[in-house]
DNA sequence: TTATCTACTTAGGAACTACTGG
DNA sequence: CCAGTAGTTCCTAAGTAGATAA
């Protein structure tokens, strides 16, 4: 069963499977396949997925109803073209001009969402405007809940389908490139507003870092404007964090063997957090319980009465909770606005930080709450009890000259307070549950820190563009290697170009078991000849992975040596791991790592996808198109999400409505045909007299009605087809937001339609990119 | 070389908000 | 106006990867 196909020039597509189990390969329309040979010269920078077929995929979320997806094919490339962009400071081009002349006002970058003007807003702020709708459903989910293992479902079998459908390819319009810009420094403005800062390279205090580093190659990576090497910043000011509110006893007591309990109000505290998550489905997992009894035991007290936790009743706390929930939600509007307002009082300025100068949004300045531990997938630490995190437990990163931020829990204060201008943290605190492991507080992603680091990242996917060939042909060639190491990093290689996969770091046995590419098992990747390799496992999140992939005939021979004399649990790629693989990959291109792949995989679809003939069609058409591209990609990288709980209600609910329509358009035309003749209406179903219409009258109904129809058909559709794929993550992570930007140029698309406010404050340095840019 | 630290990106789901159509 | 859903934001877990230490 191959299917494969010939031409090998379409540009593979995923897809999904409609029928999530079934499928099979049809024979007719087959894929593209084939087995590259090596090399050629034509099909170069094309996606490899491009090149060889893949049979089907599928993927499942253990535990959750996530369905599988099929796969396709890929994308094809475009001309290559390089191109200078520019590494003008984000913030010359961002704070469009306003600011100009104001000189000492500190200039603001990105608030998304509510910025609340008030005041100060610095003085620009972007043109970002708003919203619209944007297009893509999405489905609820409902409550937690629902236990259930997983299930695992079967490999999905793959079919192939063919895709031709779609587009086809179109000339190339037109491809500049974009613009150059050069760089200009940076900041220049920035120094003027606040303090005075201007520390200039840091180090100091305790662990300070080391500046220089040298780079091997390239340079790896950037440097900011006007500092040295490794510089972040040169002043940075902030309000260091807000802690969450001390716990307030609820008096409320659980039962003890059917009896009332009196807690302290710390054990009440912990007792509070797990009765909290009884309708989630945590209450179906052992490892959970017991892990929180472990915790919570040493609160109570080896001598408690309470001494186990079958015998207890969390259930009036429970529903204290819920009845404090549904207080909350009957509050009047008014209340809800005031409580708001004044929370945002408290918080405004913690929500600022001001680098070098311009004023920009701090991500998570809230320190997390104390909570049980809720890890994904079978986590071993899952129910654990994650303490409450003090003044103490944190560090503060801030400019020399900056006012330490003062410290909000009278009496207390921070661990540490350090000016480490090469790192971009504003703080950070031991993470409790993995002491070993820190949670920093960053910026927010519309920050020009940010923004000029997802820029960066883009450009690198695009130099891949150009050296991918090179690549493929070079780990082509060492399908066949006698050294068993490059055998294994060319089919690694192999595998992450040609199905997005993630590098695979080693875990430690604390976390849960999900494995990535170098850590794939034996047990994950099953042969079936003459060339297929099925693909079972999980991987971030503990999503699962399902594929079958047709692969070229050396990939095949060698994933069954590298099997053989092995257990299912062993590691597939034993003499690999993500260092060795990426000091590799660096020798091929400079900065080149595992995940540069996916980032490249993900855009050159998406631009392909949008570059194929379009003309024609509306705003709607044209979103629908991007909703279509945006989808593969997500299937492509494996994004999914689990499905609404009232999902197959919705569905029904949809069908009926449907239905219903459908008679009424029977009815009409009914009463068309006999307004012809001049007879009236009959009477509606209920008896009741319908107006008599004229047949004109009629007919405007009933193409308004079929309209409706045809419309939610298409939902429906929609619906049912993006049940399980989470969109969002590749538009976010992924997909190199010039593409889309200049798309919509070219469309004439309001890039509204598909960025909403907070995408559109993430990517303001795309804004003015060229309409004729290609990834 | 391997293990550990450290810093930063990517991820799904919960909570919240806005919108729609009845 | 209201419910239910679509869409957005928040939250924080879970990855990647480079640098250092052992």
């Amino acid at each position: 069963m191959n299917c494969s196909s010939d031409e090998d020039d379409k540009p593979l597509v995923f897809r999904r499977n409609p029928k999530p189990d079934k499928v099979k390969c049809s024979s007719p329309p087959p894929k593209p396949s084939l087995k590259p040979s090596n090399d050629s010269d034509s099909e170069d920078d094309k996606p490899l997925s491009s090149k060889f077929s893949t049979v089907s995929k599928g993927n499942t979320n253990n535990s959750k109803n996530r369905p599988h997806m099929n796969v396709s094919t890929a994308h094809k490339p475009r001309v290559k073209d390089e191109d200078s962009d520019d590494e003008k400071p984000l913030s010359s081009k961002f704070i469009s001009k306003p600011n100009v002349g104001s000189v000492n006002k500190v200039h603001q970058n990105g608030s998304a969402s509510r910025d609340n003007q008030s005041k100060n807003i610095g003085i620009n702020k972007r043109p970002l405007d708003n919203e619209r709708s944007p297009g893509q459903s999405s489905i609820k989910k409902p409550k937690p809940s629902d236990s259930s293992t997983p299930v695992n479902r079967r490999p999905v079998n793959l079919k192939a389908e063919t895709k031709s459908d779609d587009d086809d390819d179109l000339p190339i319009a037109q491809r500049t490139k974009n613009q150059a810009s050069s760089s200009s420094k940076q900041s220049s403005s920035k120094q003027k507003v606040i303090k005075k800062n201007s520390s200039s390279l840091n180090q100091t205090n305790k662990k300070s870092k080391k500046v220089i580093k040298e780079s091997k190659y390239s340079k790896p990576s950037k440097v900011p404007p006007g500092s040295g090497e490794g510089q972040k910043w040169s002043s940075l000011v902030h309000s260091g964090v807000i802690f969450p509110p001390a716990y307030k006893p609820h008096g409320v007591k659980m039962l003890y063997k059917g009896k009332p309990v009196d807690l302290t109000p710390e054990q009440e505290e912990v007792a509070t957090m797990f009765a909290v998550m009884l309708d989630t489905d945590y209450m179906s997992k052992p490892k959970f319980k017991e892990n929180f009894w472990g915790d919570w035991r040493k609160i109570l007290g080896k001598n408690h009465l309470i001494q186990n936790l079958d015998d207890c009743d969390f259930k009036p706390i429970y529903e204290w909770h819920q009845s404090e929930k549904e207080k909350k939600k009957q509050m009047s509007t008014e209340e809800k606005k005031a409580l708001k307002e004044e929370k945002m009082k408290l918080e405004e300025k913690y929500m600022w930080a001001v680098v070098d100068g311009v004023k920009e949004k701090v991500g998570n300045f809230r320190v997390e709450p104390p909570g049980l531990f809720r890890g994904r997938g079978e986590h071993p630490k899952m129910g654990k009890l994650k303490k409450r995190i003090r003044p103490s437990d944190i560090t503060i990163n801030i400019g020399k000259d900056a006012p330490i931020p003062e410290c909000p829990i009278p009496g207390e204060s921070w661990k540490e307070i350090r000016h480490d201008n090469t790192v971009t943290w504003l703080a950070y605190w031991n993470d409790p549950i993995n002491t070993k492991e820190f949670k920093y507080v960053f910026l927010a992603a519309s920050s020009s820190l940010k923004g000029q680091s997802d820029k960066e990242k883009y450009e690198k996917a695009r130099m891949l563009k150009g050296h991918i060939q090179g690549i493929r042909t070079a780990y082509t060639k060492n399908f066949g290697s006698k050294d068993v190491t490059k055998r294994q990093v060319a089919v690694a290689t192999y595998l992450i170009d040609k199905l997005a996969l993630r590098a695979g770091n080693e875990k430690d046995d604390d976390e849960a078991d999900t494995v990535g590419c170098c850590t794939l098992k034996v047990e994950n990747v099953e042969p079936s000849p003459p060339n297929i390799l099925k693909f079972d496992f999980l991987g971030k999140d503990s999503i699962r992975y399902q594929n079958e992939v047709e692969v070229e005939l050396p990939v095949f021979k060698a994933i069954q040596q590298f099997r053989t004399g092995k257990q299912g649990s062993d590691d597939l790629f034993d003499k690999l791991d993500t260092s060795k693989l990426n000091a590799h990959l660096k020798e091929l291109m400079p900065g080149l790592t595992a995940k540069v792949f996916r980032t490249y995989n993900a855009s050159i679809t998406l631009d392909d996808m949008l570059s194929r003939e379009t003309k024609g069609r509306d705003v709607a058409e044209n979103v629908v198109v991007y909703q279509h591209a945006n989808k593969e990609v997500a299937i492509i990288c494996n994004h999914q999400r689990s499905v609404s709980k009232s999902h197959s209600a919705q569905m029904t609910r949809l069908n009926e409505k449907i239905d219903e329509l459908k008679d009424v358009v029977k009815e009409l035309e009914t009463d068309l045909a006999r307004a012809k003749k001049g007879k009236p209406p009959l009477k509606s179903s209920d008896g009741k007299p319908k107006r008599n219409l004229n047949p004109e009258a009629l007919e405007k109904k009933i193409a308004q009605t079929k309209a409706k129809i045809e419309k939610m058909e298409r939902d429906k559709e929609t619906k049912e087809d993006l049940k399980t794929v989470a969109l969002g993550t590749s538009k976010i992570n992924y997909l190199d937001p010039r593409i889309t930007v200049a798309w919509c140029k070219r469309h004439e698309v309001p890039i509204e339609k598909i960025f909403n406010k907070s995408l559109l404050a993430k990517f303001a340095w795309s804004m003015d990119v060229d309409p004729s840019f290609r990834f």
